[in-house]
DNA sequence: CATGAATGAGATTTCATTCAT
DNA sequence: CATGAATGAAATCTCATTCAT
């Protein structure tokens, strides 16, 4: 599905292929570990095992790697955009998505990428619209949900169903991030954000 | 208050002290320009207009300009806790507070100090907890004016004060980092922001 | 008698002279602490308790303090050069002066002193003067002695008394450096250089 | 023996041990012209016509060049030790030693090199047990032959072979010092030298 | 594809000293 | 005599990137 058209890989560009990989993954764990800005292209390549010219010859350059790391994050996306496409209750598909995305963000390390990227969002174009990208893929399928639901007459009618899968998903980012700083659980969180989300949607 | 015993400046250390907002607001403007990493201690003396060995002088290093700027947004903070410490509805309150706490967030270089403060905030102690004081401030004034909107009966009794006020500011922040990361207006945000949250503590 | 056509020193006087010893003390325990080079004159003047610009009222600069100390290393040499001139077996001052030589010297800090003035010697030509006339005087004195060891008979004919002098000095300076290094006692070291010395001095 | 399992180095390898002598050697210049601290990084680099980062890419930092050359003053003694270790009278081989030791310490950079080894040693351990190691492998050298002296009855029994060993060895390494600071030779020093240590030695 | 030496600009911080107050 | 802000050069070291091998 990701490349409907390529040819099939051969040993060494599968080997190549891992290479990719291997730096891409050092580089996550350097970011998250020490900061994007902290980390130098030198970490990364001993972290992964690789000469320092060699990176070169994966990468064009340290942003590059962070680019490919933010597009890597849409696809963690992908069990919630499953989820939320299943059918079923509003409701009921809605928290679960509360649950399990609030649980993905009970990763420290998965709030300070967040934060990573999207400090380097601000001033780095690529990063931005991918990061935005990530974003209304996400906030489309939970709008779709929400919408369904007003259909249903599970949500109240007055409901802007986008407008509300943008503030639900940022309100997870956000108390996640608040989680992370103040070292409280996410799963208490989680219960007063459920409590606020249910009752914003409800007739 | 804050140095009732402390002797009046002489002429000399009020220009230290002007030297040292000097330098701090010429680094402010490039941490929002450039991002704190980006910045330089030389671009921060050249744009106080100050050798750099004088800025030595006046802080002990990048870290704690940093620092500085991140107490000076507390002061910031006092015109909303003023406006949620006023007498009348809770509900009024509150939408006032949501218009002009929004308002505050619409330019853009305020919202950009926030995520660059954020981003250090997680790997240095002293930075994150200078901004959950911040935070916990504004908490505490918004959530007594829920709890007074619950006692006054506006709002829904379920609703757990101080939760619901971190929600709120959180969503503020959150959808403000929206507005300027996609280039929307935050005043297009706000509407459904007011609605969200109105829908959420109503009875 | 260090400079009998002064007229008195007035009270304020006394006091600046006082400010100059104690800059040159603080200068003293800072070099010794951490070598000369890793000084910086606003350790100096933070240890002394004076302000950075105060110093410069009393030392023209770094170098001078450390002139102004190498000078009174002169003064240290009080009690041996007294001790040489004493009346008496030859045999029986030299061994007195080995003892307490060795025993001034048995004090790291003034060994560590010595190497810091050697070190600087080498390239500053004051420094080096002071050092060199220091050591004459010493080897004077000790010349003086091994003299009258000869004429009365105690050491052999054949030595130069001047020679030896200088070598006997270097003699302890250096093993008290092999002291400080090694981390041995001054007192083992004392017996195998006495047996030496006692050795190339007699008939 | 030093590196009997190593692979052989390619051409490239070897190069690069080249560039690390080329680096070494200049900063021994640096360090006899201006003195360890007076050196900066920057003069070691241009002096070896290497860039400043490149530098860094050979040795961890400034301290490290001076720990290889402390390491490498440990190779110029092997012609003493040479010397040492030949059969034959002990008085004999002792005086061809002194001439030969006293020879190289004409030099005034060789004394001065010691000196600023000497000086580091004080506060960095690591030059300080180069040092140390240095100085006892000759001092063991010395001592052993002092030991046949006694044996063939050459020297007086009562003298201790190790102890003589470390104050010949100092006695020519600080009035080497004298040499250099007073600018006398030390042809001149080294007639007196030799006299005192014959006399110590003798029966 | 792999290596790591090479580059030189740039990083932050410290230096001895001066000078207005 | 006393202060400490001001200076700017110099300190050591790191940076992302290039390139010959």
């Amino acid at each position: 599905m990701s490349d409907g058209s390529s040819k099939p890989l051969s040993k060494r560009d599968r080997a190549t292929a891992r290479r990719r990989e291997t730096i891409r993954d050092a580089a996550l764990m350097c970011f998250i570990e020490n900061g994007y800005h902290q980390t130098g292209v030198r970490d990364i390549a001993k972290r992964a095992g690789v000469s320092l010219g060699n990176l070169y010859n994966h990468f064009p350059g340290k942003h590059d790697v962070l680019v490919e790391i933010a597009a890597l994050e849409r696809a963690e996306m992908n069990p919630f955009l499953d989820l939320l496409a299943r059918p079923g209750s509003a409701t009921r598909i809605l928290d679960r998505f509360l649950t399990s995305y609030a649980n993905y963000l009970a990763k420290p390390e998965d709030v300070i990428l967040t934060i990573e990227i999207s400090s380097e969002a601000i001033r780095k174009p690529d990063i931005g619209e991918l990061f935005i990208a990530n974003r209304e893929e996400l906030v489309a399928a939970l709008a779709s949900v929400m919408k369904r639901g007003i259909d249903d007459g599970e949500f109240r009618a007055s409901l802007d169903p986008e407008d509300a899968a943008h503030l639900v998903i940022e309100l997870i980012d956000a108390s996640a991030f608040r989680a992370v700083l103040s070292e409280i659980s996410m799963r208490s969180v989680l219960r007063g954000l459920k409590d606020f989300v249910t009752a914003a949607l409800r007739r």
